[in-house]
DNA sequence: ATAGTGATTATGTCTAGACATAATGGAAAC
DNA sequence: GTTTCCATTATGTCTAGACATAATCACTAT
């Protein structure tokens, strides 16, 4: 053993986390009332003995956290009665199951193409007579049914979709691969198993399945849009 | 006027934003397709005519949003197959009603004190015997069921709920401003309505509806678990 | 072959200083 | 009084340089 950094005394350094974990703090005991001014960057810079920069970052984060409002030439203060961020981050399908520890299986129920409906006319702004493509499948863990999933691409948005059948691989995953970064807009609401969702994810008709939608955007040309809905008893979970 | 700043030459300055969006714009394009490395810092400020720390905070945003993957001395990689990520905002009650242009309405059903029944024991990890306040309320707009309310809380960790009534605040509102910051686990699921939620929230009885569960904590020690059941048809939704 | 060692590399963070910009407040002009 | 304009202020961003640190690679001794 050579040399022990030089952690020698106590507190490390600056640390933006250290940072803001103070300004929680205060927070927290209420030395900080929502509403209540902070001091300048300035001002906590010195108190901090560092630079602007740190603080500017400490106090950055937790603003996009939701905890600080800032303005400019008012200053920062402790939001009041900020909306609670939920962030969920939505898993493949295929990496969920498999991180159950079952195996996952994709089965393609219904594939055809045609004019779009009108209601998907309107949901993704198509011209009339817009040509869409009309998936179905289902996911499964192990023997177990865990999504049902019916989509519309947009063909005119994603040509190649014309000679693909996805039959052993799921469109989200082909085109997570293939037009890999978009706008997206989700919804999550609560819908009853119709006769057919409830052969399909083998629950009983009128159960409460939870369904996530979504529409996908590409330049501002809709590409997809599609509901998933999972089996009975499925929760959707976020911390922080 | 005086003078027009110094716009004159086309491109402003260096401005992260503007590198990250170059980075999307390469990746829509597919100059980068997923998993492949990115250039380093070094060579990108190089190429932007810039500081590398600006540099590095545009990839670092990137990174944040889940679209790269950063490793301390292997580089910078187009993230593979992403989570999606979905930041709702669940906005107080009271501020929803009122964005919708309705009259916002709380009425309390029901408060009473008594030990923690066992799963919620479970779920907060409360010693046995520990004392919860049992708490249920309805919101309306106008005269329309929104939302019902079922909340616990650990009265051991906020005694003064004990002097509270909440007959004409909502707890969640009076929590938000009492203990103001906390971590806090969320869930989403549908159920269907049983008899008297169908009865609060004038829906069938078995429709399905829509449930968020949070429990809250506040410096390691469990505050509040709540049940919000949304009205029949409900939607919870997000961008990006 | 294997395990340890050290050099190298790219990211992670900080500093001190600078200019930009939105918002505010007050003074001056009407 | 009202409007216009200017100085001030706090945040927003950038720069150039520095050191820290995790991960990797090549080399060396076992």
């Amino acid at each position: 053993m050579k040399n022990v950094p030089q952690n020698t005394d106590q507190e490390k350094k600056t640390d933006f986390r250290k940072i803001k974990n103070v300004i929680i703090g205060r927070i927290q005991n209420r030395d900080l009332l929502p509403g209540a001014s902070l001091p300048t960057e300035v001002q906590l810079a010195e108190e901090f003995g560092c630079a602007r920069a740190t603080v500017n970052r400490a106090l950055r984060e937790l603003s996009d956290a939701g905890l600080l409002d800032r303005k400019r030439r008012s200053g920062t203060r402790v939001a009041i009665r900020p909306d609670s961020q939920v962030r969920l981050g939505i898993p493949l399908v295929r990496r969920e199951v498999e991180a159950m520890g079952a195996a996952y299986r994709y089965a393609r129920l219904n594939r055809d193409m045609g004019p779009a409906p009108g209601w998907l006319r309107a949901r993704l702004d198509l011209p009339a007579g817009a040509e869409v493509m009309h998936l179905s499948a289902m996911h499964y863990a192990g023997a177990q049914p865990f999504q049902h999933e019916e989509r519309w691409i947009n063909v005119e948005a994603v040509p190649q979709v014309r000679d693909l059948a996805f039959e052993d691989q799921g469109a989200n995953e082909w085109l997570l691969d293939n037009v890999p970064f978009s706008q997206a807009e989700t919804g999550i609401m609560a819908v009853p198993a119709n006769p057919e969702m409830a052969r399909h994810l083998g629950s009983q008709e009128g159960a409460p399945l939870l369904r996530l939608n979504r529409v996908t955007w590409f330049r501002g040309q809709p590409v997809t849009s599609v509901a998933l809905t999972y089996h009975a008893g499925y929760r959707l979970h976020a911390n922080r």
